[in-house]
DNA sequence: GTAGGGTTAG
């Protein structure tokens, strides 16, 4: 039985190998610590905690809580199922800890963006191999510090730690997070040459990379040589469309993949609902939502109902957009409410907006976008002591916007620029480069829209705050290092406002230069005078 | 004999 028990943990049958435990209990065998420590690991992997709180009172009741494995299984157990509190503790009670314990606390505390914490952990093991190296990795990968992961990379080929390819896959997810082409190319290259190419989960990542790094070309290729896919190829492909504006063809993918009978699942949807959104495809959306449910049999999730929130709202069909929130079955949550508060910024619907925004802060009493939104309103209802109160609230609580940020990349160097920043070795330069690329703006009929500068400035201080947003600071820079005619790739972490927009198509065309910009959510190419998202982001 | 890291979306 035990084994057999085992044999169901390995193999991933999480629920069979609980459903046995049980009849262990009733038929009367002692479970001992082995079977244990597999039936706690499947409710880690499970991330069932109800169960692991039973097995661990079973533990307890047996008086098997001293023994090493068992503690050990339970940290791991805890720390899978995200309940770090108790993780943690047990974790400080262990003397000595080992190396899979550790790991283990690292990716527990890394699923909940908790990267210091992971770090500590980290920084604290006595011996490390592969395996936690790659956890680590993982960590600043998927918490927003690409830069972090990869130099950790560096750091395992200094120390001659050869990767495997679960490394490999985090490496080039956290390029994908980066968003630097250059740099793309060159861990294609050492994948390929260090034996990790060709195989099927390294070409998934690697089409996001290219897609996220801006060259739709190279993930397409990537695609199309390889000899087996599957539906992450396929969505992958789906997304990496729909980032770059190009609904048509994410929505002719999306029917390729039907014909080669591979099953779209709920993320595939995501993708086709969200390029339909981004287009404004409105009938499109809707016949895909409907097929999703009816013939695909997969039940909406939120993310779907916020695409379609946001594919109604950005269509200005707010009362559809309303319905969806109205008649989804469970509690809209902040997504939703946030789609459609932007929705009604774009469209100017003060009243519905501020019910949205209200609605939000209940979920996210912290939340900056809905304070602004509000501030705003009540700004231009002239309601100052509501304005005052608000504004007094969010410094109390020092709730301000995420700083914005954009990276350029030149000549193997990743350059970074926050908003207004004077740091850069080369600050007057840009600053200088900036005063002539708005005169020659300007006598093509460039003026400075302060419509997304929300906080309380006089209106000559809003041109200058707009004017010194990151992106305009990193093309400056790109315009005064790069070659005539290299193509400019700008990475940014917030959405890029309007004027930024305008200023990009603009300078595409007086310049003569592609740009990219990618911002939180999408692609936008620049040639001509023209964006790829025809104005529609 | 037990126990740890991974790719798609958000």
């Amino acid at each position: 039985m035990t084994s057999v028990a085992n044999s169901y943990c390995q193999s991933e049958l999480f629920d069979d190998a609980l459903e046995l435990f049980e009849e262990m209990k009733c038929a009367d065998v002692e479970a001992d610590k082995f079977v244990l420590s597999s039936i706690l690991s499947a409710c880690g992997r499970a991330g069932n905690l109800d169960y692991g709180k039973a097995i661990h009172d079973y533990i307890i009741q047996n008086g098997l809580e001293v023994d090493a494995h068992i503690r050990c299984a339970l940290v791991t157990m805890y720390a899978s199922c995200g309940c770090m509190d108790m993780a943690q503790q047990l974790y400080d009670q262990m003397i000595p800890k080992n190396m899979v314990v550790s790991t283990a606390m690292i990716s527990g505390y890394s699923r909940h963006g908790r990267v210091m914490d992971a770090r500590l952990i980290f920084d604290q093991m006595v011996e490390k191999d592969l395996v936690c190296w790659s956890a680590m990795i993982s960590c600043y990968a998927e918490s927003d510090q690409p830069q972090e992961a990869l130099r950790l990379f560096k750091e395992l080929q200094i120390l001659g730690i050869r990767p495997d390819q679960v490394t490999m896959l985090s490496v080039i997810s956290a390029c994908a997070h980066l968003g630097v082409l250059d740099k793309a190319k060159w861990i294609h290259v050492y994948v390929d040459k260090n034996g990790f190419g060709g195989t099927l989960p390294i070409n998934n990542a690697l089409i996001d990379m290219y897609a996220k790094c801006g060259s739709l070309e190279r993930a397409r290729d990537v695609f199309e040589k390889m000899t087996r896919k599957n539906v992450i190829s396929w969505t992958s492909m789906i997304n990496a469309f729909a980032m770059h504006g190009d609904a048509n063809n994410a929505l002719s993918f999306f029917q390729k993949m039907k014909e080669a009978n591979v099953e779209p699942n709920r993320v595939t949807f995501v993708g086709v609902l969200y390029a339909c959104s981004h287009s404004g495809l409105v009938e499109e959306g809707r016949k895909v939502f409907a097929a999703m449910i009816n013939e695909h049999k997969i039940t909406p999730t939120h993310e779907h109902y916020g695409c379609m929130v946001d594919l109604f709202g950005r269509a200005n069909l707010l009362r559809e957009a309303v319905e969806i929130v109205e008649t989804m079955p469970f509690a809209p949550n902040v997504v939703i409410w946030g789609s459609l508060m932007a929705a009604c910024q774009i469209h100017g619907e003060t009243e519905l907006g501020e019910f949205a925004a209200k609605r939000l802060l209940e979920l996210e009493p912290d939340h900056h976008g809905a304070l602004v939104l509000l501030s705003n309103i009540y700004a231009k209802e002239r309601k100052w002591q509501d304005v005052g109160d608000l504004r007094q609230l969010m410094k109390e609580r020092g709730i301000s916007k995420e700083r914005g940020c954009s990276r350029i990349e030149l000549d193997s160097e990743v350059h970074e620029f926050l908003v207004a920043d004077r740091n850069h070795k080369q600050a007057d330069e840009i600053y200088k480069k900036l005063d002539e690329v708005v005169r020659r703006l300007k006598l093509a009929g460039y003026a400075p829209n302060t419509n997304s500068v929300l906080v309380d400035l006089e209106e000559e201080e809003k041109k200058e705050v707009v004017l010194w947003h990151s992106e305009k600071l990193a093309l400056c820079y790109g315009l005064i290092n790069g070659a005539k005619d290299s193509c400019i790739r700008i990475v940014k972490n917030l959405r890029v406002c309007e004027d930024c927009h305008t200023f990009m198509k603009l300078v595409s065309k007086v310049y003569g230069r592609e740009i990219v910009v990618r911002d939180r959510t999408r692609f936008h190419h620049y040639r001509d005078g023209v964006c790829s998202c025809r104005d529609y982001w």
